[in-house]
DNA sequence: CATCGGACCTGTTAGC
DNA sequence: TGCTAACAGGTCCGAT
């Protein structure tokens, strides 16, 4: 469920619960996600203040003094800010118990998410190569042509990679390409400066859109505060498949690109 | 290097 | 109604 827009939802939602509370316990119950939770991460949480959230990519930071647990999501993550005796669920597999009487915990059916640790001032490898924000003066454009050159491959997958730019997951991408004008196949090498610009645009409006209106809802994303987002309603092209397109009415196609679903507009979208 | 496919894992849904 | 197969928001990694 989660690509940039909902990462950053759940942080918001969480975050006035967490900034300034300690940490009294931490509780794995499954220590193999996508990759085992390190071993240091109860002396590094346990008994310490959460100093900051924050979010990289689609990662979520919890800062301390020591450093910062870091929390990814995957495609089925949920955190949540529960009261401490709420009961434990088959998916639940991480509780971070809090000095306030309630608990901050992760569930996640299909454990693609992870829940990692970095030191203070270091920088986790899996940090370390990621793209520029999306909604920050990094990214632009003119970036997006200048890597794009010479890439054969699909422009749907080249804004999809994290290196490219972080946060843009398969929903975004769809829809970020349609109000481009962008056909998803056409190789990235072969997008003008000025249609990136538009791209460019287009991804940093529709994730502050997105944001704004609290995520998509698909299936079960609920925000923190239990509310699903709205965001859903407002997709032009993602899960469409089949039905009118919402500016020129042909009917909307699917294809796959990297194994992912990809639909689009053959009208709209060059 | 860039690109592609497979892998990780479970739940839901479409189709027979 | 039940069973099976396909598919789902991510992304790393190894092979080509």
């Amino acid at each position: 469920m989660p690509e940039l827009p909902e990462v950053e939802t759940t942080r918001r939602g969480i975050e006035p619960h967490l900034v300034g509370r300690r940490v009294d316990d931490v509780v794995l119950r499954r220590r193999e996600l996508r990759w085992p939770i390190p071993a240091e991460i109860k002396r590094a949480l346990i008994g310490r203040e959460i100093l900051a959230t924050r979010r990289r990519a689609k990662y979520l930071l919890l800062d301390n003094a020591l450093g910062s647990a870091i929390i990814h999501l995957g495609m089925s993550g949920v955190l949540r800010v529960l009261p401490a005796s709420t009961a434990v669920g088959r998916h639940d597999h991480i509780d971070l118990q809090l000095d306030s009487g309630r608990v901050l915990r992760f569930t996640d059916p299909r454990r693609f998410g992870c829940l990692l640790w970095q030191a203070a001032g270091e920088t986790h490898p899996l940090l370390a190569e990621l793209g520029p924000e999306p909604l920050s003066d990094d990214f632009d454009g003119a970036r997006l042509f200048r890597l794009s050159r010479g890439r054969r491959g699909p422009v749907k997958n080249f804004i999809m990679d994290q290196a490219t730019v972080v946060g843009v997951g398969n929903i975004y991408a769809a829809e970020s390409l349609f109000r481009a004008g962008i056909d998803p196949r056409r190789a990235a090498g072969r997008v003008s400066l000025a249609r990136y610009q538009a791209l460019a645009a287009a991804i940093r409006d529709i994730l502050n859109y997105a944001i704004e209106r609290g995520g998509t809802t698909l299936r079960d994303f609920l925000n923190p505060d239990g509310l699903p987002g709205y965001f859903e309603q407002e997709l032009l092209v993602y899960g469409r498949e089949g039905l009118p397109c919402r500016v020129c009415a042909t009917a909307l196609k699917t294809l796959r690109l990297g194994q992912r679903a990809s639909c689009y507009c053959p009208r709209c979208q060059r």
